[in-house]
DNA sequence: GCCTACATTGATCACCGGGTCAATGGCGCG
DNA sequence: CGCGCCATTGACCCGGTGATCAATGTAGGC
């Protein structure tokens, strides 16, 4: 009994590697001290000695899970796109990166749906709110410097690229009267906007589960495209 | 021992009522034979000897979850409104019986997810698939019938996007572009609205699970409004 | 009233989960 | 070399689970 050391973190990480692996493979109820001991070529008792309980386990699982979601979206180089570009670019990355992760998000799914901890949910929904806070800004920008076809002054948005290879988005409600209150321009206010955004990234991580192959990120661009207003447009 | 006789079919709606209290409240792993059993006070066998198994009495839980999923979106009433009223309309009424039965739906998550069972798995996924199915025949009539501005419906599609307003697509991974057929004049084709409508709602799910108190019906509604066309002018 | 059919009981089994712990091994240091 | 520290082991405990079953009570037909 007794073996070679292995200095902590490596340990750590040697354990965690394999509970996530059967997590990913075989779902969160797989996840027992004794299966991850010896998927990962030790002793049931060693998980207990480096995470105290298996909710530390489940905590440092979560962590890795959580970690880095977000990066993505504040990329730097999306800083440089205008609004809209910006706001469909994050959504376009962020629909390719769930349908890829997808074994990851059901993985986190079933964390919020399966542990009913408190802790667990309120990390998890902490995360989600993060989401939107990413998503609320762009969809300020492109809500404010929207429309600029009544009252004139700058036209930011659309600088000099010529359109290359303009998608379709034929004609767009231009003039539609905003019922709802503080809704600017497009029809739709930023906080509507980014609400719906979510919603729909939300929406398409669940088909992403269901179905990865089936999930069409251009369907829900071309959505998100018509809710673009167009200062210039054709009759 | 031995107890008093009650019909076959009340007392499995008493083991199911009670399994299904304790799976809102407490979520479904504290469904177990014995506090079903409690819970209905009765004893455990008798649970097995009405359901089976376990998994028994879960189908059938699965099934009370399921049944009437659907209605609200076939009422009759609603196929005498316009078709985008139609689907404001029914998008609402959605999103309500979502906050409403928000404990539910939660449920339905839970089996989702913590039950990787096939059977499950397959029975809740074609509950989803109806639901786009539910969706598509009025986005279809509302891409259809939508927009008499201008010309036949037909153009629209790549006809020829000015684009003054619309700056360099983000990235363009050329099968987007031109490719998208069968968009007519709304800048988004039934299927896409379908399919964003679906993922939308489904979003908005998992929002009234987290906080049901926060979801806005109206910040969707009005996204959802800004998508249609408007031909000259409505209330 | 009796007897068959059946709902009902609760003790019981095998199993598996989290968690503990004394014993043991290796490793570095004096 | 010897000593002590600590990672490591795996047998062990306890509780809870799904499932079984002989025994028992009850209802209804004759």
């Amino acid at each position: 009994m007794g073996g070679p050391k292995l200095p902590e973190q490596e340990r750590c990480d040697t354990i965690l590697a394999a509970a996530y692996q059967i997590a990913l493979t075989e779902g969160l109820d797989a996840v027992t001290a004794r299966r991850v001991a010896t998927a990962a070529g030790i002793s049931s008792g060693l998980v207990f000695f480096h995470f105290q309980s298996k909710d530390g386990l489940l905590q440092a699982l979560l962590d890795v899970l959580l970690d880095g979601t977000l990066d993505a979206l504040t990329d730097p180089a999306l800083a440089a796109l205008a609004p809209w570009d910006r706001l469909e670019r994050m959504i376009r990355v962020e629909l390719d990166r769930l349908v890829q992760y997808h074994a990851g998000v059901e993985l986190l799914f079933a964390f919020y749906f399966a542990r009913r901890d408190e802790v667990f949910r309120a990390r998890i929904e902490a995360s989600f709110g993060r989401y939107h806070d990413a998503f609320l800004p762009v969809c300020r920008e492109a809500v404010g410097t929207a429309v600029p076809v009544g009252s004139g002054s700058t036209i930011a948005t659309t600088g000099a690229p010529g359109a290359p290879g303009a998608p379709d988005a034929p004609d767009a409600p231009d003039e539609s009267a905003g019922t709802r209150a503080g809704s600017p321009a497009g029809g739709v206010s930023a906080d509507d906007l980014a609400t719906s955004v979510v919603a729909l990234i939300q929406g398409a991580s669940i088909q992403a589960i269901r179905n990865p192959a089936a999930v069409d990120p251009e369907a829900l661009l071309a959505t998100v495209r018509a809710l673009r207003p167009r200062p210039a447009e054709r009759s």
